[in-house]
RNA sequence: GCCACCCUAGCUCAGCUGGUAGAGCAACUGAUUCGUAAUCAGUAGGUCGAGGGUUCGAGUCCCUUGGGUGGCUCCA
């Protein structure tokens, strides 16, 4: 007899080789129909896996994430072996993992391209696969034997990743006629899988790396049951209704040309003014927490370049022109001007931090497959900021600039992820002065009490970084604010403070941006409102709208009213219906509709309609001015 | 940059296996003066992303190129 604990701090004493199926079906019949899978000592092993000896075992139900990805890496060997008896020899099989809200199943084919087209087909064949009921069955076998076995069935891929494994068994999964390479654990069969859906196919490199084959991703998803994956194909549907790149054409916002060439921005009227007000805002922001703003040229001679060493790390990057013998370079970061004014003078200890902001517009080669509406670029605005500072100095910034990042973010209503990068192996700069920093940038984040993520080994070659990500309508991950420490900058330029001790030092630099780029942060933020502003960042807050020509005068003065009075205003005083008129300013997504009738003009009011529908009671144009006042005052 | 797919009127889209382009909305003109999400009627609008090729004939097939979409790689 073995002894085992359950979760909740009970025992039972089991036969030897009792399997957690066995446990789940004698604690309920409810459970075992839920069961998945089961944890053995913190191991995840099939529901059919003896237990061997006293454990801890947890039973694992569809209900929890693992067991949804459990369900769905499942799916991903369904996929596979339809592909597979579909296709035969023609497709080799590689990797297939559960991801966020799917799975993918990564296949190398010579001869066969997959298309869209296919999907039913495949679709039909995993269906056919999962009413068979096939188990799913467990096996284990030496290193050589699967190599063996997987060399006969040509599968030269899980051969590669067998070699590389450095251990004497492996275990594989077989289900009818299918078998994969496979650490599991799985569903007990094939019957359990009951609503799925390929979505899409895309091109991926062998084990992510541009040298090697490039491979074909099928992506798909799969929910436990078809109304679970019919809500889902919705919610993307409705995301879809969201994206940037549709509203920015809706509402007139921006669009890009063919001809103007690709990545560039082109700002029409009501884009430009939202992009103004957020400046003007950040302006504002930067102003009350002690930053200087100021300004640098759009191209700088190539030898300054050479001098900061992007013309040697980021070249590709960069657009170059020349006249007069003389090249000069567009910038792709801000910096290099930065350094300059912190270098135009003497700089004593006393003056200390020197915070320059700059909303420097940079333009950057950004390879063509990576553009993405406003999220990717190759012209942006960065709202970006060098602190220069003693050493001493380095951990009030820091924290400054996140608590900097919070309250915005705040404003905003944004949810974020952070992480911070570590020292990568490719690096420059003393051990002490990287260690120094990033103890820096963590008790940052320690200190806001926010969770984050530890990324070893992905900072910058001249520092360590704290990035922040928020999520687009399809929960992409964009990265916007980024506080970096940089040791690189202040040598290459030499840049010193005199010291207490009147002796020359080397100050401490942090590049940071709250929004990241303004293009980017608008792209973000169009999605996260779906187009419905708040007021003090709506391009229009109000239209005046007559119900007949009669008032057309007294519209059109009131009309004057707001305007001079500061309010960002519209008037539709054309010869249409009422209602013809509220549609267009809805679809528009103007936050206030001013009505007026006959009524409103014998009471000199206006009556507002807000965009969700409700009204508000008649109003004086003034009363209305000082309402938007007041609703704009604190940002919401 | 790599893989796949897409590009037809301002927008959203039809146009079967090649036989010289169509709808809705928008625009314009006229009528309608109508109080909270679409009044009616009429008119105009496209060298089918660009260039080349195959063909008696190309929006439709092939090649090159620009742009876009979904990913991969990259993201100072």
């Amino acid at each position: 007899m073995i002894r085992i604990t359950l979760p909740d701090g009970t025992t039972k004493d089991v036969e030897k080789g009792t399997t957690p199926k066995q446990i789940a079906e004698s604690i309920g019949a409810g459970l075992a129909r839920q069961a998945v899978a089961g944890r053995v000592n913190g191991e995840m092993v099939d529901l059919a896996r003896p237990i061997e000896e006293d454990a801890r075992v947890e039973i694992i139900t569809l209900n929890s994430e693992e067991g949804l990805e459990l369900y769905r890496h499942s799916a991903a060997h369904l996929m596979a072996h339809a592909v597979k008896s579909l296709f035969g020899r023609d497709v080799q099989v590689t990797i297939g993992p559960a991801i966020e809200n799917g799975f993918y199943y990564d296949f190398y084919s010579e001869n066969h391209t997959f298309t869209p087209e296919e999907f039913e087909q495949i679709e039909a064949r995993m269906a056919e696969l999962a009413k068979a009921d096939h188990p799913i069955v467990r096996e284990e076998v030496s290193r050589e034997e699967a190599i063996r076995l997987f060399s006969d069935m040509g599968e030269d891929y899980k051969v590669e990743l067998i070699r590389d494994l450095d251990q004497p068994t492996v275990s594989l999964y077989r289900q009818g006629d299918f078998v994969d390479l496979c650490r599991g654990p799985h569903l007990p069969s094939t019957g359990h899988l009951k609503a799925f859906k390929l979505t899409s196919v895309a091109g991926a490199y062998w084990r992510g790396d541009e040298k090697n084959a490039m491979l074909q991703r099928i992506y798909a998803t799969a929910f436990p049951d078809k109304k679970e994956l019919k809500r889902y194909l919705q919610r993307l549907e409705e995301a879809r209704k969201r994206d940037h790149r549709k509203l920015g054409r809706e509402l007139d916002l921006f669009s890009f040309s063919e001809e103007a060439g690709a990545g560039l921005v082109i700002w029409h009227p009501k884009g430009a003014l939202l992009r103004t007000l957020i400046e003007d805002f950040e302006r504002r922001e930067h102003l009350k927490r002690g930053y200087d703003i100021v300004m640098g040229p759009q191209i700088l001679r190539t030898d300054l370049w050479k001098t900061s060493g992007h013309y040697e790390n980021y070249r590709e990057n960069m657009y170059f022109t020349e006249v007069d013998e003389q090249s000069y370079g567009i910038k792709p970061m801000n910096c290099l001007a930065h350094m300059l004014i912190y270098k135009s003078k003497m700089r004593s200890y006393r003056d200390l931090p020197q915070r320059y902001f700059e909303l420097g517009t940079v333009h950057r080669h950004e390879k063509s497959g990576v553009l993405h509406g406003l999220l990717r670029v190759r012209g942006f605005t960065q709202d970006d900021a060098h602190i220069l500072c003693t050493p001493d100095q380095l951990d009030g910034e820091i924290k400054g600039v996140l608590r900097f990042v919070q309250d915005v973010m705040a404003i905003f209503g944004f949810e974020y992820e952070m992480e911070i990068s570590t020292r990568p192996e490719k690096s420059i700069g003393s051990d002490e002065d990287w260690e120094r920093a990033t103890r820096a940038l963590m008790s940052a984040l320690d200190d806001s009490g926010l969770p984050y993520e530890i990324n070893e080994g992905d900072g910058a070659f001249y520092g360590p970084k704290i990035d922040i990500k928020l999520k687009d309508a399809l929960d992409r991950r964009w990265q916007c604010a980024t506080i970096q420490c940089d040791f690189t900058l202040p040598e290459r330029f030499d840049l010193t403070y005199v010291g207490a001790d009147g002796e020359k030092h080397r100050p401490v630099m942090v590049h940071r941006v709250i929004l990241g780029a303004i293009e980017r942060f608008i792209g973000v933020l169009i999605e996260h409102y779906a187009g419905n502003f708040p007021l003090w960042i709506a391009p229009v807050q109000a239209i005046v709208l007559n119900v007949t020509d009669n008032q057309a005068e007294y519209a059109e003065k009131v009309h004057q009213t707001l305007l001079e009075a500061g309010i960002r205003v519209k008037k539709d005083l054309r010869n249409e219906k009422l209602g013809f008129k509220i549609r267009e300013a809805q679809v528009e997504k103007i936050p206030y509709m001013l009505v007026i009738g006959d009524r409103e003009m014998a009471e000199g009011t206006v009556a507002p309609r807000f965009r969700d529908g409700k009204n508000l009671e008649p109003m004086s144009p003034e009363e209305f001015v000082a309402f938007v006042n007041s609703e704009c005052r604190e940002y919401h």
